[in-house]
DNA sequence: AATGAATGAGAGTTCATTCAT
DNA sequence: TATGAATGAACTCTCATTCAT
């Protein structure tokens, strides 16, 4: 049983390894199932053995990366021992998501597909508050930095402009490297981390 | 002739005008060419008189809201007589580009597409030569701020800062008009013009 | 008015002759009006101004070219005195038909679509019945060598047989013009003429 | 695997005879996916399965057939203990091709598409040299009459003669039956058989 | 669990034909 | 008479999904 239930999951994980690089690569609409299988070293059988639709592996997909990267961050946390270094490792954070291209694509990609799918849109907002919850349950929250904690909507309308610039640049460093670098996006961004959190210069 | 010349740019210019909106609404990959002529009041079969692929209406979309947009912003130039004037108005320009929601939409998508279609890029590049060029033969370089023509190097960076921020700002907003609203995209885009242009501060 | 005929007249023949090119070309299917207009040195429009559809246009070429032929026959026959020259003129008519390689490929396409399109076998044997009447009429049989003119049976099989190797060699000449030579094909039918019309021998 | 395989083969088998009927019936143009998908039992998918294109599944359909067509005359030959009756069966071989309308038919529809399409000859002409490399090695070559084997040229040429006539007066029979009947084709075509290869009489 | 043959809805595209000019 | 914009039916081909194995 035990060793069945590995080895399913040991396929679902490779499924979705291979769908968060062909749904990076050709977008929700123009990916195929055929793709991400054989990329995962299987045929379409395989993928309709473990999620249900096309659809359904684009959430589970969300869900797995919004996890891993939350965990990521509650890890950076955990590490430190004082609000400086958490605001450190938080700006850290920020700063290294540049480095995963893919990922910044993803999200656009989802959030678009959401933008369009007005109907899924319950399904994503619970798949997000289902992420929250996990993740405050497990209290991450109280390790943020407190100047962090307070002023709510303030705090999270920050953290969306960091996430939008963060998006948006990797976008045009994707689109045109030579444009803007990947050093550049990631200075870039911890300038304007400084400027959010800290009231430091953005931009020299 | 002159007759059906015209009629042709009509009949293509209310094409366009519906290829924007259900661009933007369904994604260049689940757009329809049918409902786009549907939109346009017009069948399929008026779309390929005027178009030979999707991919070539998406260019051509491409192309004249490039134009427009830029000949709206040297319109705005031109009404300044000072360089302080045009600052204000570069400022303006981007400010209000926070108002057209789609257009954000479309150069995510534009730019995702691009992305994913290395083939295309040089045709695309191409097309983008030539609305600059075309705009620089006009004479709008030279009615930037002076400040903006030295640098050439930082000044394209920060453009690409501003553009990113707009475009990753503007999604935020269409995915949750809550989380932040077209307004609060309006003056944080001013808070960042003012840190990369002006050395003001960005967001209280 | 009779200029208008005429000029109607002239359009109607050079259409015509563009669609005997681009159907031996293309053949019926394959064949576009666009096409034959286009060869001709004009638009659809001239197309419909002229014939209904393309079956109308096919059975009109038909008609014309079969009318062309059996009218060179007949002057061939009629500068002929008598009837060995006659037996002569009909030997070279044949050989010399092997010249005009897209007419055969034409009478094959002429077959093959009567063969599948039943409904209008009618039409098109009524099509034949009219031109072979028009020239009875004329007077083309009595010119016809008095051998060939008795037991009827048997003249129609040899002739269709003539014909049925005629169009399958210049086939097999313009499938590979290596394999077979015109000059070929010519000597060829000349012989099986005169096997079947003179008993000499066929092929060396 | 071995279950797959044999289920693939017969579904392939299936259309690849339904192709025969439908390409003959309808020619290469007018003959639609559908059709020959629902007559072989199945539906437009299958077909895909199993070909990749129209074009694709007409070679392979010619390729098929003139093999069978091939392995036939060999086993005819192999049946033979003598020249004399090699010749004999050679004969019988020709003249009772003229039992299968549709191939005949097909014949010509090959031609001609291969006469339209100068692209693929290159491919149509390897399909050729693939079967006739195959029928050679199984040692066809050296059980035809000797009398055939010498002089190339011309033998290759008595032979196109012959299924020139053949195809030219199957299509003539089949276009009307009674202009024609099938025992004269046959007939016929044993009677040029003797001439070109026996020196007898064409046709009484 | 995984395969892969088969389905079938649906898309892009072509083109004969119509119609206002 | 001839143009060419527009129609709409029909076709090829793709692919998410199902199902027997």
């Amino acid at each position: 049983m035990n060793k069945h239930q590995q080895k399913t999951e040991a396929t679902k994980q490779r499924l979705l390894r291979a769908a968060r690089q062909i749904f990076a690569r050709d977008g929700f609409d123009a990916a195929r199932i055929e793709d991400i299988a054989a990329k995962a070293g299987f045929t379409r059988g395989a993928f309709y053995a473990n999620f249900s639709t096309k659809e359904d592996l684009f959430f589970a997909l969300l869900e797995q990366q919004s996890t891993q990267h939350m965990e990521r961050l509650r890890g950076l946390m955990e590490a430190c021992s004082n609000e400086q270094e958490r605001l450190e490792a938080l700006r850290t954070y920020y700063a290294t998501r540049a480095a995963d291209k893919q990922w910044s694509i993803l999200v656009l990609e989802f959030k678009l597909f959401a933008l369009r799918h007005a109907k899924l849109r319950a399904k994503l907002a619970e798949a997000h508050r289902r992420i929250r919850t996990k993740m405050k349950l497990e209290g991450i929250q109280c390790l943020l930095p407190a100047q962090l904690q307070r002023p709510q909507k303030s705090k999270e309308l920050r953290k969306i402009v960091l996430e939008a610039l963060l998006n948006g640049l990797m976008l045009e460093h994707a689109y045109d490297p030579k444009a803007i670098t990947g050093d550049q996006v990631t200075a870039i961004l911890g300038k304007l981390f400084d400027t959010l959190f800290r009231r430091l210069d953005l931009i020299p």
